[in-house]
DNA sequence: TAACCTACCAAACACTTGTTAGGGAAGGAG
DNA sequence: CTCCTTCCCTAACAAGTGTTTGGTAGGTTA
């Protein structure tokens, strides 16, 4: 008998591969059983149930996520570092946990209402402070131009790294550091204010 | 008895605002019969299935958004002017069909590979012409940075569009007008070649 | 008045869903 | 060999799914 206590975290990746592809409700349980080759009922020696399942998924890539932020804002760089250095973390996270950051992208606006899945509220809410705090910290150095919305502006980076992950495949031509220079050329070309007015 | 021909669309809205908010698979017909106040198998007078307002919503929307489109194309604008004109329509398509537009961003992927929806696919080709055309001809025509990867820019300027619809609200602070203008000059800054290098 | 149409309800249908209970094969430990 | 644990299968369950059928209130038409 082999020991196989990564046979759970295999199984959590096929599912994860079948949630991210069909969505989480159209995903049965038989339809995963048949990706990881075993039937239904078997899963259910290794999981209580199917939102379990997607707690797990959920929950381990966010915890992996938000400590990469913390690294990054305890790192004391200034407004535009920050954001390249979050811009980057990100696009490695997308690239290590692409189906994971698809289904959260899909199924966090409607799973944070139930309780077991409040988390993702909070985890919403420390995105939000990490990237519109590192905004207005650059608005007010004079990193970023002042003239825009700054809510609007933190929308729209977080939405332009995020939406990357639907179309995201790894192994493409595009390394994660590549994408994320390449994203980061085009943003900050638009936040950052001018040297010359 | 009241004519009311217009039941049917009234029906639609509320379908696809239950559509958008809690996915297309985990919404329940008596949920949308909930919501519009009648029973569930009375719903089958006015549509042969559920199925079917999903699609009549979707092409609905596409239709009009790609006639929208076509008309701007046909305008002969610059390429910064088309792109310009492709965002306000957008905004104002999402404006009008928000709920049809989040339908569309989550469920259209898997749904293009069912027979009834491969107009979905054809959509997206035509979204993709429209665009990806705008921005070759922008980058030769001196209008756009040729430093970037033009499909690495279309997807950033086609997402960072589409998906406002996640967040945007109508009714709210900002027009769609003024959306777009504050997109635009986000991401026109980034992709417009700068006059002097 | 009688026939008719629209828009709905009440009740059931066949089927799929997530989940459970009991059993069994295969190897490791004693 | 025997016990035990790990991992899976078989077979079923109750609940919920989309959908259908027959019926009916009430206004419109003749």
């Amino acid at each position: 008998m082999r020991p196989a206590p990564d046979r759970r975290r295999q199984l959590l990746d096929t599912a994860a591969e079948v949630f991210a592809a069909q969505g989480y409700d159209a995903t049965t349980v038989r339809r995963i059983a048949d990706a990881a080759g075993l039937l239904a009922g078997s899963l259910y020696y290794h999981f209580d149930s199917k939102e379990s399942m997607l707690d797990e998924i959920l929950s381990a890539f966010l915890d992996e996520l938000l400590a990469g932020y913390d690294t990054v804002l305890a790192a004391g760089l200034g407004p535009r570092e920050t954001i390249e250095a979050l811009v980057t973390e990100s696009f490695r996270e997308i690239d290590r946990h692409r189906a994971a950051v698809a289904i959260f992208q899909k199924e966090s606006r409607h799973l944070q209402d139930q309780p077991r899945f409040e988390y993702l509220a909070d985890a919403r809410h420390r995105f939000e402070t990490a990237w519109l705090g590192t905004l207005e910290r650059g608005v007010a150095a004079g990193d970023f131009r002042a003239d825009l919305d700054v809510r609007l502006t933190y929308r729209f980076v977080r939405d332009t790294v995020w939406v990357a992950a639907s179309w995201y495949r790894p192994g493409g031509r595009h390394s994660p550091e590549e994408i994320a220079r390449q994203y980061l050329s085009m943003v900050l070309e638009g936040i950052a204010s001018r040297t010359r007015t």
